[in-house]
DNA sequence: ATACAGGCTCGCC
DNA sequence: GGCGAGCCTGTA
């Protein structure tokens, strides 16, 4: 197939795919295929420049958000040794723009899962509920609307391995589809009605609500807090901090980090993922994890079994 | 094999 | 209004 070829200067796509703000996109080739709204697209990465399926410029230069300044936007970050090594690792990676749906059904189900799960449960989804698309000669599969989750049944759900999470995806896509949840009009809430709006669907809290809202909304404040953000801002920012309360750090953060929080988080995010060597990860989990969840149902089953 | 994941929600105090 | 426990399942 005929390729068309795009300027993408000071663009990433590799890392950008990788740094988990989306999860549908499959390596084909010498590059990647997805679907960018209802259409199948092909992108591979050349110097500066990107090769394409043709006709879908317009959409690969919007979704990859390479409007962005993102000189601009990494030159406007703090600039302590943390930022800075997360700046340099990550030169390129840019906040892609997602239709809203799929973002924020994607990360009701990221709900302690690793990445590479949340991209199984988003290909078992899109595989039985998605439509097809054709491009050079695979299938792939559209993220399925919220209508035809909708009318799924939790156990259809859960067949696709998400576990607790399938009723809230079903009761916030029935939300969805109804148009109780209308959100496109969304689009023009300040960020804080904006969160109000997300975290009142079910399986949506601060942390998701602040994904769609970066990843989906172009909001580029909101600044997700999640396990990795936690330990590096509490090992780089709180060395020493005795007890610090969710509500601090968030405080922090928004000013600290400002206007484009959104870009640093993702950058100190996708820094610490993969350079953090994992044996690390365990010695510095904070120790209530220890003792709560999974862990504490293992020893219940284990003791069961024997 | 077994610990543990990029949370949310409830019940408890 | 802060804290801990339960929830499902696959992966490292």
């Amino acid at each position: 197939m005929k390729l068309t070829m795009i300027a993408a200067p000071e663009f990433d796509l590799t890392k950008t795919l990788d740094s988990g703000q989306v999860f549908h996109w499959e390596p084909l080739d010498a590059g990647y295929a997805g679907i960018i709204g209802e259409r199948a697209v092909y992108v591979q990465q050349r110097g500066d420049s990107l090769l394409i399926t043709p006709g879908m410029e317009a959409a690969v230069r919007r979704y990859f958000a390479l409007d962005h300044p993102l000189r601009e936007i990494c030159g406007a970050f703090p600039t302590d040794s943390a930022m800075c090594a997360a700046r340099d690792f990550c030169r390129g990676l840019r906040i892609i723009r997602q239709p809203e749906w799929e973002c924020l059904a994607s990360f009701i189900t990221s709900s302690m899962k690793q990445v590479a799960h949340i991209r199984q449960m988003s290909r078992a989804l899109r595989a039985r509920f998605g439509e097809v698309r054709k491009l050079k000669g695979v299938q792939l599969f559209a993220f399925p609307i919220a209508r035809r989750l909708a009318d799924a049944t939790e156990q259809e759900l859960r067949m696709c391995a998400l576990g607790y999470r399938a009723r809230n995806l079903l009761a916030t896509a029935r939300r969805v589809a109804s148009g109780e949840a209308d959100m496109r009009s969304w689009r023009t809430l300040p960020d804080a009605e904006l969160r109000a709006r997300l975290c009142e669907l079910p399986g949506v809290g601060a942390k998701v609500a602040n994904c769609v809202m970066l990843f989906a909304y172009e909001r580029l404040r909101a600044f997700p807090i999640d396990v990795w953000i936690e330990r590096v801002l509490k090992e780089k920012y709180f060395p020493r901090a005795r007890k610090l309360t969710a509500e601090r750090l968030r405080r922090f953060c928004e000013e600290y980090f400002g206007e484009h929080g959104g870009y640093a988080q993702q950058y100190l995010f996708h820094h610490a993922r993969k350079t953090t060597p994992r044996r690390r990860l365990t010695v510095k989990r904070p120790s209530r994890r220890k003792l709560s969840g999974g862990a504490a149902r293992d020893t219940i089953r284990r003791a069961a079994v024997k």
